[in-house]
DNA sequence: GCGGAGATTTCC
DNA sequence: GAAATCTCCGCG
């Protein structure tokens, strides 16, 4: 795996990609490399879950209400990490999308485990696979992603996304999202993505 | 200042 | 099914 990841110059997702819109990127994030550089050593894992927020209509997008400071990052460029703090112990990563002004992000619900795996294995306190990275809260706590994070260049060495193997349209499926029944009429939206079949999702 | 609620996880 | 636990944000 280290070795397979030596040249990756050409795989390295562009700020031009992260600049679309967060339902094109949450879709084409499937099948994607989260590379994670930290003093412990490299952590990789393959995302196999999403969810996009985001747009007028979108109660349940952060930035809905407008630019505050937690949101402050949404509200820039596409291609940076927007990590924040919930429920008093956890840590969602999530990546900016868009352009300038959109207020939209890509929540990155769960990983497939590929290399670094004695690392988060220590970090969670687990030996299980499926346990590793399956939620938004594991897979920050398996990569030790925290608000320190927050803003960090997705183009950078400490936390970057490489481009997979495609995933076919057959192989994804679209459901509402997770956890947003607050969020009156968009609680519906089918933006959330996941890996047909995958055992790492939440 | 105060209080409520949250893109969650874990354990009883 | 509820506790853990803390920041953000709206209201005054």
């Amino acid at each position: 795996m280290e070795k397979a990841l030596e040249n990756t110059k050409e795989l390295l997702l562009s700020h031009q990609f992260y600049q679309q819109q967060a339902l094109t990127v949450a879709r084409q994030l499937l099948g994607a490399l989260l590379v994670r550089r930290s003093p412990a050593g490299m952590t990789v894992g393959k995302i196999v879950e999403t969810e996009a927020y985001g747009g007028p209509e979108d109660k349940a997008c952060h930035a809905w209400k407008g630019m505050t400071e937690r949101t402050r990052i949404m509200f820039g460029p596409g291609g940076y990490a927007y990590v924040y703090f919930i429920y008093g112990m956890y840590h969602c990563f999530n990546i900016v999308t868009g352009s300038e002004g959109d207020g939209q992000a890509v929540l990155i619900r769960a990983i497939e485990p590929l290399a670094g795996l004695e690392i988060m294995s220590a970090r969670r306190n687990t030996d299980k696979l499926t346990n590793l990275c399956s939620g938004p809260g594991k897979l920050c706590q398996a990569l030790a992603i925290t608000r320190a994070d927050n803003g960090v260049d997705l183009c950078s060495d400490q936390l970057q996304l490489l481009s997979g193997e495609a995933v076919s349209d057959s192989q994804v499926i679209q459901t509402p999202r997770k956890n947003v029944d607050y969020a009156a009429g968009a609680k519906l939206f089918p933006w959330r993505f996941i890996i047909k079949g995958s055992p790492f999702v939440s």
